[in-house]
DNA sequence: ATCTTTCGCTTAGTTTTCTAAGCTTTCAAT
DNA sequence: ATTGAAAGCTTAGAAAACTAAGCGAAAGAT
């Protein structure tokens, strides 16, 4: 019964950002966003929307006689899932590993870095106690 | 002309994981590995492993009858190759974001925290120039 | 009332990814 | 020489992902 773990594809991920970046979008919403950056049909859009509230990944509520979708799931948790899935494929489950990779990737500004900074000491004070 | 960015899928990850824990290793020694964790049939490495030498991905040397392959590319190249779509296909190319979200997924050790630190500290000098 | 536009639905097709069955070749043991 | 095992190659097809044409219904305009 539990058809739960829906990892978006690659288009639906696009689509996704876009909605999580509306908040919510009818499809010609949706499609004019998409265009943009990327050659696509209307009705592509609209199949997909279809099939992704099939998957769960987005509901749709009614506007007169259109459809305004909106996200099942928050940005941060697919984000999660994601980054999770490619932790345990490509590095193992090695966070830091992860992380020295990401950032020979890109140099981070001073600004990022402070947060990083901010990161690492809130994750050591969360983690106090554990000293095991 | 470049038919570079050969991105490996899903299996060929999985295979080039196995190469680069081996360092090289036959199709044999590659099934082997690779049927411990999930179910397959030594010709569909062998053909996997075919292609992915077509894409660029592996080569082989002639060891008597067999082929021994060998990934091109090495494990952190070709990690950082797919870390860095994700980041730019899901995290918008912030960088604290993805790092972020990856320590709210794993809580890390101590141990990595020390590493994590460091990792930042390292690229905090390495910058130190570039004030803006 | 008719026409036009705007919507969603159905359907079908292509491409990519993945899988594995057969086949041929090679080599060594008998 | 015959046979058997082990190797790679060819091929074909299933499954997933993607794309878009064409249809009918509904709302608004004339």
């Amino acid at each position: 019964m539990a058809k739960d773990s829906n990892q978006p594809t690659k288009r639906e991920l696009a689509i996704l950002k876009v909605l999580w970046d509306l908040g919510e979008g009818t499809v010609r919403q949706v499609y004019e966003r998409l265009r943009e950056e990327l050659p696509i049909v209307q009705n592509t859009v609209q199949a997909f929307l279809r099939t992704m509230e099939e998957k769960g990944l987005v509901t749709h509520r009614k506007d007169g006689r259109s459809f305004v979708y909106r996200p099942v799931a928050p940005k941060e948790a697919t984000s999660q899932q994601l980054l999770s899935g490619l932790l345990d494929r490509v590095f193992d489950g090695a966070m830091d590993q992860l992380v020295e990779s990401a950032l020979s990737l890109r140099k981070p500004s001073k600004d990022e870095l402070e947060r990083l900074r901010a990161l690492v000491d809130e994750a050591a004070r969360a983690g106090k106690g554990r000293s095991k």
